[in-house]
DNA sequence: TTGTATGCGTTATCAG
DNA sequence: CTGATAACGCATACAA
């Protein structure tokens, strides 16, 4: 391995003036930085970021940790999060924590491990009461679900005022039995209460009942489980002229269900989805979706880890995402 | 920071002992061991990765450099390597590379500059003559496109093969008029012509003449080039009644189009992608599609990979991977 | 079974 | 503007 010393006596100076060259720093004359970068280049150096971090302390790496890499709304988001972050001279590395507290505190204990200068975790399945986040005086910035009282930076999904304009929409749209499509409930303020919420403050804004018929909980957010749950809504029989599906991969989901069973959309039931991925303009019919603005979340969040490794001790912040209902075939 | 001396003097040992207790060698006593334990469960004490690496020289850490993450083939694939490789000891980290050489490139300097011990790196614009890659030493193994010469280890799709499986499927389905939506031809061996060549092969098989108004060549692998593709083909008003798409996503953008276009799948056009990803079997048709084992070659890459770095001077090989035909409503 | 000395490649400090 | 020296935290070799 070519090092810094070996560069230095190339050009006959000190490893000093290399690594100054190499960082480019100033107080290197300009004929003695040439005599290096050419050592450089002839040598073929490059420099040991181990040691660099070992001396600095610092990676130069954010992780981001996400629950599933091919759920399209996370790969999406992990894009733009890369750029973002490229953009500030970071690198990113993408852990998958595969939507389970165990593998939520993996990531930070991991993050930790690796010393990564801090970490972007899309928390699904720890909220703001675990223990294996007490773990202080590690950067990081929650991305999307789960309420943490305030305990770290969080750049918020519009849960509740997104599945209520959905919802809205579709009871502007005519529809009087309107079902929702999402995950179980459980305890705690987390993205499948404040999503449910939502749908229960539009119907009552509306006059609706919520017929509990009409919620149809899955157990886990997959297309696979959004078609299972349009087939039995359909076999059982109940009246239903609206779907709000809790997300988009849902949503595909519950469209191939209504399909399989015969039921048309918009014709018989019009629905829609949350997230406004990339592929929902192309569904057929495509899907209206509720957009959280992407790209504002990715740069957020990014920017508040990057303030955060600056200044350990700031105040945290709270930032919900703008969002906008985007109306396609699936309800018109 | 917590450092080995710290705990070494909570526990009254040296640091050598700490560093046998941490690493698990034998050679401490029982009592001491515990007693090492205990002083870094109350220290809170955590290794330092980049001395270790400092030290040892690796960082367990490999690469993942693919063209777009949020394209579904891609992430989905990246998971599968993500588990593979954490099978293995290993963490990944993933890269994007833009679909261009430079991105390319970029990802093998940038594997080496952060000293990750290999890279996996599905390229799509370097080949095998490009001088960016003469640049030995670093572990690599080439992932599904490019050929390249037998420089590296490789484990290709089946791009030949499965086109060809797919086109005469198509024929046998009685389709006579049989067109192909791919990328713009380049020079040299990549995936565009080896699938173009699949292609023409079963239409020679089948007797069937290939029509240059049928070759429909896309600037981007993209859903909305392949939806501006079947506005094309729909609106020229050329004869077509089988459309083979280099990939599950052009053929998303395809469905789409044709939909568009009151083309009914498969009635009036029958419609074949490639990649079978994860959506494929959800989209209204479903759509059938040559299924390579996207397992097998996360495997297969992970597995090449962990050798080399162990054997930097074995042998190259080459793999294709095995793929089945997978019919579903598009094509019936 | 445990401790000491040394060096990995880099950067911070301070002297020249 | 440039260089000498001393760390950073860990692990290897060897001594006790």
């Amino acid at each position: 391995m070519v090092t810094m010393g070996d560069v230095a006596r190339l050009a006959g100076v000190s490893k000093m003036t290399v690594s100054n060259v190499v960082n480019n720093r100033d107080g290197v004359s300009d004929l003695v930085r040439q005599r290096v970068l050419d050592a450089i280049e002839r040598s073929g150096y490059r420099v040991n970021l181990s040691a660099r971090t070992l001396r600095s302390g610092r990676t130069g790496v954010i992780g981001l940790a996400v629950p599933e890499i091919d759920l399209p709304y996370f790969s999406h988001l992990a894009e733009l999060v890369i750029g973002a972050a490229r953009r500030r001279g970071y690198h990113v590395t993408l852990e998958r924590t595969g939507a389970v507290a165990a593998g939520e505190a993996g990531a930070l204990a991991h993050s930790r491990l690796l010393q990564f200068d801090g970490l972007i975790l899309s928390a699904v399945a720890l909220d703001g009461l675990d223990e294996r986040l007490t773990d202080a005086g590690h950067p990081i910035v929650m991305l999307g679900e789960q309420d943490f009282g305030g305990r770290f930076d969080h750049v918020a999904m519009p849960n509740e005022d997104g599945v209520r304009a959905a919802t809205l929409h579709l009871a502007d749209q005519g529809c009087r039995r309107i079902g929702i499509v999402t995950g179980a409930p459980r305890d705690g303020v987390n993205v499948i209460t404040r999503r449910y919420h939502g749908y229960l403050a539009a119907l009552a804004e509306r006059g609706l009942a919520a017929d509990p018929p009409l919620l149809l909980p899955l157990n886990d957010m997959t297309m696979e489980a959004g078609r299972a749950a349009a087939h039995r809504l359909a076999d059982a029989g109940h009246e239903v002229d609206g779907l709000v599906a809790v997300t988009d991969t849902v949503a595909t989901g519950v469209l191939r269900g209504l399909a399989d069973r015969g039921l048309r959309v918009p014709g018989d039931v019009r629905l829609v989805g949350f997230d406004d991925v990339p592929q929902s303009r192309f569904l057929v019919p495509s899907l209206s979706s509720v957009a959280p603005d992407h790209r504002w979340m990715a740069e957020k969040a990014v920017e508040l880890l990057v303030e955060r490794i600056r200044a350990p001790h700031r105040p945290t912040g709270a930032y919900v995402a703008p969002f906008e209902l985007v109306v396609r075939e699936s309800t018109r």
